[in-house]
DNA sequence: ACCACGCTCTCCATCGTTGTAACGTGCGGC
DNA sequence: GCCGCACGTTACAACGATGGAGAGCGTGGT
């Protein structure tokens, strides 16, 4: 095993100051080539450069981030990583953020109110420039928390019209549309799958909302029985939500689930039945997880545009960041969506 | 016109400054006070933290970097969030960091080589205490690389008796469990799915060998055609594969999948085909990953320790952080597997 | 009464970087 | 020949926190 000097140790730090040194210059002339400063001849910028290289120096970025106040790096609190539509979006932002030079870190709220609210307020967020915040548990009456110093992106459906900037998708247009690919399959007693009871807003309450004018725009009544409430949106909870449904006998012949996990659990549930898909039942589902183009049958979904609404929030954050006049009023952006139609959804029936 | 600085705008955040003035001692007392330092009067320690409260005052995290050296975050390097199992593995390292109040950052390489390299000597890594470092493209010939000044705690099977500590699983003997319990249900013809041709260490030479191992100690011989190569381990190269196998027309009635994704893939293939599982073919994967519960059916699969392996890993990076003695010799660490049985598995065949 | 010691707290220097002001120099314009 | 300007560079002072030395003061031993 190799024996590190002092310095190379980071005892003694390559500095600033020892490549000035050696160049022969001074420190700021060494900060200035490293910040692009345009007046520097360039021979003493091709030294400078060499020095650099030769020592291997890398800037202190505690003394970057303490001097100009600014860390490079942003926060990205969502509920929990083991929840693919979270690991995604995580993915998307880090490849949105890595574009601008900015690095993620990631802290989980398990969709906790408390601890989503420590997280805004805690010293972590000191550290860093800006925050996506993803918020399971907060609400739209607290919309006035979440107005902190540092700058903040609000994504999901929790909260609407706050003091941040705000990505989503088109959760009422989405839900609706994927009610009509059903609807347009011939099926009639559709399950609105993942209800959360007195939910107006956020993704369970939007969802619903688009369910409901698909039927009306198409002159149909929905049967109340058939809103299956399932109140958090893991797999399992899918599953058993499902079990509940068949053995209360209800009949139905098409699934629109809320989201793909659940989506994915009710369908085991079903095919432990008995059931086929889609040629019994129907399934779409929604966000578009990897999952859903490998499960049996592949998963229709709603591909929320988990890209775009990474990069659109990575670039309104860097706005509000570099950004001089604070008061742009906060803007409410909604992304895209697509249907994708996969073999769960496949049979037409008469 | 007067220019107003930030400070007398009030800009500026509370600072120890701050603090001290508004408690009437000096910024060291305050210091003193956040960091336990012992001999305080207990009255000017309520004083101090009454002000602290009440200004809302938060350390500035890049100033306690640059004078401590210390920044409080570590880094994980995994190749990619969207792989479950990397996502789950995140998120136990987190929960493990944030015991010890350390902060997470998470860097994507890809898997690739050159990425990998770059991630480890960028000057992120400088902003960082110490670095979990999961490579998958990185091998035995790469272990001197990763003789960095940062601390480094490295994960997985790419590199043994490296300069760094190595947390890892048993690979060898896991793979010889999951392949006895094949053994143990009746089956012969027992395929060994996910090898990489030529490679002895990595994840899968060792299970490759494990695999035999089983064979050899139950005194059978493994016919090497049953040893299928799966190139990457996601999803859709298990289907791939497995659709290779079936064409093929090779006979078998078990598969020890070398991780889970790779035989949720085949899984779904198989049964496309029209094969029943667990009773014409038994499956086993390897990784635990949640999916694993619920898939149709159930997969067996080993558990990894993944926990034990985050907690580990976290707790020898602290010590290499803190600790004095540079020169404790690296250490091997290798982490208890379970074999978890489930439907896949379930049918003994005569 | 004196000294030594321990507790509590303050003062000062310092971490590595960047912003600001200002310096010298060479050049063109008048 | 002097002025003004652009350029290239430097000196100095921050940024907010912590480590170390040591000051003031009360206590106990002699």
């Amino acid at each position: 095993m190799r024996v590190w000097t002092e310095r190379e140790r980071g005892v003694v730090a390559t500095t600033m100051r020892t490549v000035a040194l050696a160049a022969g210059v001074s420190i700021k002339t060494v900060s200035n080539v490293i910040n692009d400063y345009p007046h520097i001849r360039e021979d003493t910028r091709q030294r400078v450069l060499e020095v650099i290289e030769e020592l291997g120096y890398q800037p202190n970025l505690s003394a970057r981030g303490l001097r100009s106040g600014r860390t490079g790096a942003i926060s990205l609190v969502i509920p929990d990583l083991r929840n693919v539509y979270f690991a995604e979006l995580a993915d998307s932002v880090m490849t949105a953020a890595a574009k601008r030079g900015l690095v993620v870190m990631i802290e989980q709220s398990g969709g906790d109110r408390e601890r989503e609210l420590e997280i805004l307020r805690g010293p972590r967020m000191r550290m860093v420039d800006g925050i996506l915040y993803s918020v399971l548990a907060l609400g739209q009456e607290d919309a006035d928390l979440v107005d902190v110093p540092t700058p903040v992106v609000l994504l999901g459906e929790r909260i609407f019209g706050g003091p941040t900037d705000h990505v989503t998708m088109k959760n009422v247009e989405a839900a609706r549309a994927a009610t009509e690919h059903m609807l347009g399959t011939g099926r009639r007693r559709i399950l609105a799958f993942g209800a959360h009871e007195d939910e107006v807003i956020g993704s369970a309450g939007l969802r619903l909302r688009g369910f409901r004018q698909a039927f009306e725009g198409a002159g149909l009544r929905h049967d109340d029985a058939l809103v299956v409430n399932v109140g958090n949106w893991h797999r399992g909870d899918g599953a058993e939500a499902m079990r509940g449904v068949l053995a209360s006998g209800l009949e139905f012949d098409a699934v629109v689930a809320f989201n793909d996990a659940i989506a994915l659990g009710a369908m085991r549930v079903m095919q432990e039945a008995g059931l086929r898909i889609p040629d019994d039942v129907a399934v779409i589902g929604f966000d578009n997880i990897e999952e859903t183009r490998y499960s049996l049958p592949t998963l229709s979904t709603i591909d929320p545009g988990r890209e775009e609404i990474a990069e659109t929030a990575v670039r309104l954050l860097m706005e509000r960041i570099t950004g001089t006049d604070e008061r742009i009023a906060p803007r409410e952006i909604e992304v895209d969506f697509r249907v994708i139609q996969r073999e769960s959804s496949t049979v037409t029936v008469s």
